[in-house]
DNA sequence: GCTAGCATGTAAACGGTTACATGATTAG
DNA sequence: CTAATCATGTAACCGTTTACATGCTAGC
C-alpha cells in the first residue's frame, strides 16, 4: 500500500522524498503512522523496479543532504494503473487498503475500470461474511452477549450502511455519465 | 494483533491451533485472510514466552498429526490483561486494531480499565486530526474536488459518527454501573 | 477417484518498525 | 540556545505472506 501511495502522489507530480513523505502523512498518517525507514527503502525498490527516477537537485543553498527530485516514469504510471484495475483480494476486503485505492483511483482513465473497482467492494459488502453473519443466517445484535463485540456489530453494520450508500449513488453516477 | 487474538480466545478456553485459526479467521478472517505461516509461528512465541503451554492429546483415533491442546498461563493471562490495559498508541488509532481490543476488552476485569480505552479512542475521533481537516479547519466535503476522495471523506464521517456514538453511549453505561 | 475438511508444521522472501546517524536553517 | 522543521539515509529485528510438506477421514 505504500508502494501504491507514492506511485499515486508521484503520477500528479515530481516531488522530494520529503513531500511525499507529508503527502502521505496527510492521507493515512493519522491512523498508522510513516516511518522514514519505511520510505526511503520502498522508494529504493521502486527506483530498481524502474517506476520512478530521481534526480539530485543543485543546491539552492548549502543544505545538509542534496534533495531528490523524485519522478513517475512511463512504466511507473502503468504499474499505478495495474495496480488499480487489477486489485488483490485483500486490497478489497481490507478497508484500510481500499481507501489507499480510491484515493488514487482517478488515474484510471476508464470510468468503466473504475466502476468496476466500486463494484468489487460493494460486492464483497453485500456478500454475507464474517461476523456480522454465524453461518447463512445474519446475526441479531439482542443475540450477542458480549456487550463490546455487540458494539463491534453495531459499528460494522453503520459503517457498511454508509459505505453501501455511497458506491450505489456513485455507481449510477458512473454509468449515468457515459 | 494476531497474539492478542491467540490470548483473548485461549482466555475463553483451551484450544486446539486449529480450532484457534477458525475462531480468529471468523473475527478477522473476512476482511485478512489468516494463514497458517503466521498462526503456528506465532503460537511458538507465546510458548516460548512462557504465555501458553501445550499438551499433546491422546489419540482418539489414528489421524495425521496429534492435535495440541493449548492452555493459557497465569502469565498469559497477565499479559492479555496489560494488553488490553496499555494498549500502544496505533492499536487506538487504527481501527482495526482497535476492534481486537473491543472484541476482548471483557477480559479486563474492571470497568474503569474498559473505560479508560473506550475514552481514549472517543479522544482520538474527536481531536482535530488527519484528512478530515486541512490545517485546523474541517474540510468542507464540496471542496474536495476529486469525486473518490470525497466518498472517503463522506464515508469516513459517518463511521467516524456511528462509532462516537456508541463509545459515548457506552461510556455513560459504564459509569453508571459503578 | 476426488474434493473438502481436519490437523500440523517449516523456510525463503518481503516489508515494516525501531533505533541510529548526520547536518543545515529558522523561529521563539 | 534550543526546539522545530527541513532533508536523507542505514541496520537489526520482527512478523507476515507465500509456497512447500505431510497425511488422515468423510461424502459425492
Amino acid at each position: 500500500m505504500l508502494t501504491l501511495a507514492i506511485l499515486g502522489f508521484l503520477a500528479e507530480r515530481p516531488m522530494h522524498a520529503y513531500e511525499l513523505r507529508k503527502q502521505i502523512s496527510e492521507l493515512t498518517g493519522h491512523t498508522r503512522p510513516l516511518s522514514d525507514g519505511a520510505l526511503y527503502p520502498a522508494i529504493n525498490r521502486l527506483e530498481k523496479a524502474g517506476h520512478i527516477e530521481r534526480r539530485p537537485e543543485a543546491p539552492t543553498s548549502g543544505r545538509g543532504p542534496t534533495r531528490q527530485v523524485l519522478t513517475l516514469t512511463a512504466t511507473g504510471r502503468a504499474e499505478l494503473r495495474r495496480r488499480l484495475s487489477e486489485p488483490a483480494e485483500v486490497e478489497i476486503t481490507d478497508g484500510a487498503s481500499f481507501f489507499t485505492l480510491l484515493a488514487f483511483l482517478s488515474h484510471l482513465p476508464e470510468p468503466a475500470d473504475q466502476a468496476r473497482l466500486l463494484q468489487r467492494r460493494l460486492d464483497f459488502l453485500t456478500a454475507p461474511a464474517g461476523f456480522f453473519y454465524s453461518g447463512d443466517t445474519p446475526l441479531r445484535i439482542a443475540d450477542v452477549e458480549d456487550r463490546y463485540r455487540r458494539g463491534m456489530l453495531v459499528m460494522a453494520r453503520a459503517t457498511s450502511r454508509a459505505e453501501r450508500q455511497w458506491l450505489t449513488e456513485t455507481l449510477a453516477e458512473l454509468t449515468n455519465c457515459d
